[in-house]
Order: structure tokens, then sequence, then C-alpha cells
DNA sequence: TTTGGCTGTCATTAT
DNA sequence: CTATAATGACAGCCA
């Protein structure tokens, strides 16, 4: 009990440490046991001496650091509501099931489209596009059709296929053929002007769509110039099937620039996008072709901060023992969370996007190179100094008092000053003479710190608080890790959530743009099927009743004019394989 | 005076 | 088992 000598010591502050650190030992709080709880009661005691009734005022203030934190979840965790699924199901259900009987080009039409004009490789839900597109295309083949053949087309098919009657023919039609005098005319012909898709479900998002709906109804029908080049029966069948009875609900959907605004439209009802960033996106959707999946902002190439630790280095203790807090930098440098890349990933990252109060908090973490802090100016308005353990030298240039409170510039105020920063560990490691630093104390290996601790005679007192001293230094950087790692995991999940919107915008986009092409290279093949239907001629010269013959393609390339019966039973076959194979 | 952010500390659990 | 790391909770300080 030798440390009772110093209690004469000049600082003030050394003597109510020292008058604390006997009353810890008068509460019973010995030292001779490492003892958890008897710390407890000697943080307890002097809390009160030191800050009299001051705990009353904070009592309900973890109560508000809760309800904060639950806010603060709320805040990030953002609600993502299944809308692209939905969208899919809404289309799917927008189809009416009705459509399918009376429409029996339908069902000869499909084998074509799934396997041979598909360019592209979607997958399943291209595969569901294709079902939904399947039912939903024939609903504008009737002015597929008619716009096709108001087309001065090259006639290279004119009168060449006259079939015998009655048997199923089987007459080689070559697509390729058939397709030099119009296809290349079709796209141009249909792009600009039928954009007919069965987003159904965002036209629910949008209540200027009904006013359009007919727009692509009406503007065919008033020019429905079929009669010209048909014979009344196909041109009445595809009336009649697809005709008036069944408008398209999905007409006004079809123009294009209305297909990204749904998009864009989508997106800021279902993610809660602002303004700003719908208008990013709409940016990205004009200059990108939507098509690029390189994402430099991979969620993958995150969690990158956990990777630079480094163990705590004995070469950065100091050496006098009475400057304890000159290595406090090197000390916490040590902790293994250097974070100067990130931060400037950071920056970076955050600058695009425009997440300031993020960025600020982080960049507050990295407070542990004082250099990176003095140059950040956005920070200098953290005068917290509730780092104790910094060494006053760093702190002498930025945290200094204003010259005017050191006019009166006696040494011992700055001594008071010193005083004041050092932690209370250190105050009550020079009130209780430890003889090393608390640096070292904190930082070295079990090993040398044991060491240490045997090269000296220490009182059970000094041994308890030399532990305590430890046991709070690490635990001080260990909170600092925590609390940074909470932060990056917050800043992370949060580009997560940028990335996984870009995505989906992305998808959104390439799923616009999939329904548009396939639209269209539905509607050439329809009026491809119309047109040589309709150029078919019995012995007699008279052209086949598209309610008695359909025309099947086959997998070679070749068509076969079959009568109706054969082809239902052949296309409801076609039909019932993919779907038993789904299941 | 109130409020929110930052920091240190303790208790507890995980490694 | 001990030592240490991680983390939630709380308290205190400061702008």
């Amino acid at each position: 009990m030798g440390w009772e000598s110093h209690l004469t010591a000049a600082s003030a502050d050394i003597d109510l440490i020292d008058i604390l650190w006997r009353q810890d030992i008068d509460l019973g709080a010995g030292r001779e046991v490492f003892d958890y709880s008897h710390r407890q009661k000697e943080q307890d005691v002097e809390k009160e001496l030191r800050d009299g009734g001051e705990q009353d005022t904070w009592a309900g203030e973890g109560a508000e650091a809760l309800a904060r934190n639950l806010l603060v979840d709320g805040e990030t965790g953002e609600s993502f509501p299944a809308q692209f699924p939905a969208d899919i199901s809404s289309i799917t259900e927008a189809v009416p099931g009705e459509s399918e009987p009376p429409d029996l080009q339908n069902n000869l039409l499909s084998p074509l489209l799934t396997g041979t004009e598909s360019p592209f490789d979607l997958e399943q839900q291209w595969q569901d596009l294709m079902s939904i597109m399947e039912m939903q295309a024939m609903e504008v083949n009737t002015s597929a059709s008619e716009i096709l053949y108001n087309t001065p087309s090259g006639d290279p098919l004119s009168t060449n296929y006259s079939l015998a009657p009655n048997t199923p023919i089987n007459q080689n039609v070559s697509l390729h053929q058939a397709s030099l005098g119009g296809c290349g005319q079709d796209f141009l012909l249909f792009s600009p002007e039928v954009e007919s898709l069965p987003v159904a479900s965002s036209s629910t998002l949008l209540p200027l769509v009904p006013s359009n709906s007919t727009s692509l109804n009406s503007t065919f029908g008033s020019t429905n110039l079929t009669g010209l080049f048909f014979p009344p029966q196909l041109n009445g069948t595809a009336n009649d099937t697809a005709g008036p009875e069944l408008p398209d609900p999905l007409g006004g959907l079809l123009d294009e620039a209305m297909l990204d605004e749904i998009s864009l439209m989508d997106l800021a009802i279902e993610e809660g996008f602002n303004p700003v960033q719908a208008s990013q996106l709409e940016e990205e959707f004009d200059s990108d072709s939507g098509l690029s999946l390189d994402s430099s902002h991979s969620p993958s190439s995150l969690s990158s901060s956990e990777g630079s630790s480094s163990s705590s280095s004995s070469s950065s203790s100091s050496s006098s023992a009475s400057s304890s807090a000159s290595s406090s930098f090197s000390e916490e440098g040590a902790v293994g969370y250097s974070s100067d890349s990130e931060t400037l990933d950071l920056e970076e990252a955050e600058g695009a996007v425009g997440y300031q109060p993020e960025y600020s908090k982080f960049c507050r973490m990295s407070y542990q190179d004082p250099a990176q802090l003095s140059c950040l100016p956005y920070l200098e308005h953290v005068g917290h100094n509730h780092t104790y353990n910094m060494a006053p030298s760093a702190l002498d240039s930025a945290d200094l008092p204003p010259p005017s409170a050191l006019k009166k510039g006696s040494k011992e105020k700055q001594a008071d000053f010193l005083d004041k920063q050092m932690s209370r560990d250190e105050h009550r490691a020079r009130a209780m003479k430890i003889p090393f630093t608390n640096d070292k104390i904190i930082n070295l290996p079990v090993e040398e710190f044991n060491e240490l601790l045997s090269k000296y005679q220490l009182s059970e007192a000094q041994l308890s608080l030399i532990r305590d001293i430890r046991r709070r230094g690490k635990n001080k950087m260990a909170a600092q890790n925590c609390r940074k790692r909470k932060l990056d995991t917050i800043l992370n999940l949060e580009r997560d959530v940028e990335d996984l919107q870009r995505d989906k915008a992305r998808l959104l986009r390439e799923k616009v743009e999939f329904l548009r092409s396939l639209r269209q290279m539905k509607q050439k093949v329809q009026s491809l099927y119309q047109e040589v239907f309709g150029r078919l001629r019995d012995e007699n010269g008279r052209p086949y009743s598209p309610s008695q013959y359909a025309l099947q393609y086959a997998g070679d390339g070749s068509v076969l004019l079959i009568p109706r019966t054969m082809a239902d039973q052949q296309a409801r076959r076609q039909e019932r394989k993919p779907k038993d194979r789904r299941k």
C-alpha cells in the first residue's frame, strides 16, 4: 500500500483520483482479486462522486438510444415488394384464357415461334414470356396482317402454290423465299407503329393508359384493307378470332416511350425511388443499351475491410513512463482496421451515388489516423475529445484551447490541459505509480506482458489496475473496430441495395426490350403465315379456307398444308409437352 | 435546454 | 481453462 504516500500530488485531479481510489478500497474493492462486480462498483462510486446527480439526468437515455436504433433499422431495412414476379403473374392473368378456343391459328404458330425464331436465351422467364406472348400475339395479328398486305411488297410468291384438293398436301414452301419479299420490310414496317406489349401489370400503375387503350385497334380498324387482298374466308376468320369481340386490352401499352416510362414508374413506385434516381435511371437507359451485365459495383467485392488487419506491434510502445499517452496513435493504428483505402473507395462510391450522411459517418471512424482526420476539413467540427489516449503532441495543434484561454499561459494550465487529455486509466496508472506506459500494458503480447509484470515488484492493487487497464484498453479498440465494422456493414448493405436496384432496373428494361422484339417477330411470322396461306390455291384456283386448312411448320423449314383437325391435334400435343416438362 | 453523435466502459458471448 | 475478440447496452461528453 505504498501508493498512498503519493497523495500529495500537485494536481487536484490526481488528488481526486487518489481519493477515489482510497474510497474504492474502503468500499471493499480489494485489489487482491480481479473481480468484475467489484470493478463495476468502483465505477459506480466513481461516477457518483465525480458526476454528482448527473446520472438522474440521463436516466432515460437508454430507452432513447434504443428507440433511435430501431429507427435506424427501420430506415435501412428497405422493403422490396416482389413486384417483378408480380409482373409476370399479372401478365399471365391479363391474358384471357378464353381467347384460346376460337383462335386456331395460334396453335399453329406456337411451335414455330418457340422452336426456330427465338434468337435469345432467356431461360425460364423467356419461356414464360413466350407462352404469354403466344396467347397474346394473335390479338395483334389482325392488324399485323393488315399492315402487311397494305404494303407494296414484292411478289416472289405470286401464284406458285396451287395445291391438290382434299388431301393433305405436302408442298414445300420455303420460308426463306417467303421472307425475302416481306421480311426485310416487316421490321421497318412494324417496329415504329405497332408496339403491343402485354405489360398489363404496368398498366395498373399508369392511369393514363386506358385512354390510349383503343388507339391501336381504332387505327388499324379504320384502315382495314385486308379485303382488298384476301378472300372473305380468311379475312373473316381472322376477324372472328381476334376481332372486335376480343379487343386487345393491352393496345394502349404499345407506345415505346410509354414502355420506358412504365419501367421507371415501376421502379419509382415499387422501390421508393426518388425522382432524381428515376431520372438517373432514365439517363442510364438512354445511354446504355441495357444489356451490359458487368457491374462495377458488384456486391461480391464488398467485404474488403476485413482483410486489412495487422497485428499490434510492440515496437510502437513509447519509452517514457510519464508521458504515457505518447504512442496512443500507433497503438490505435495497430488495431488492424486500416481504413485508408476503404475511405477512398467509399468516397468514390458514395460520391457517385450521393450518400453524404453515411459518408460523413464513415469518415469519422477514421480518426485513428490524426493526419487523415486533420486532412478532412469537414471533420474539423468534430471537436470531441473522448480520445483521452490521444497523444498530446498531436492534440496540441488541433485541439488546444484558444490563445485567450492561455493568455495567463502558465505552465500549470498547460499541465492541466495535458492532464485532461489523459485517460482515466492513465491518471489511475500515474496515481498508482505504474512503472510503464498504458500503451505497453494494453498492446504487449501476453508473454511480454507477463514478462514485464514479473520485472517489477507490484502490489496487488497495481496488478489489478494494470489488468483493468489492459482489459479496458483492448476493449476500447475492440469497440472502435466493432463500430467501424458495423458502419461498413451498413454501407455495404446500402451499396448492395443500390446494385440490386440497378440490376432490377436493367432487367426490367431488358424484359421490355425482349418483349418488344418478341412481339415484332410474332407479327412477322404471323404476317408471313397469312401471306403464304392466302396465296395458296386449290386445283380450282380458289383459296383454301382457314377454317379447314392450316399451315404446319416442319422442323426442317418446310411448311405443310394440312387439315384443321390434324393441326389442332398436333398443336394440343405440343402445348402439353412443355407444361408437363415444367412440372 | 434538448438532441444527436461519438466514445468509453461493462457484461456477456464467441473464438 | 485462460486470453482475447466481438458486440449489445449504457453512460457521459460535446456541439
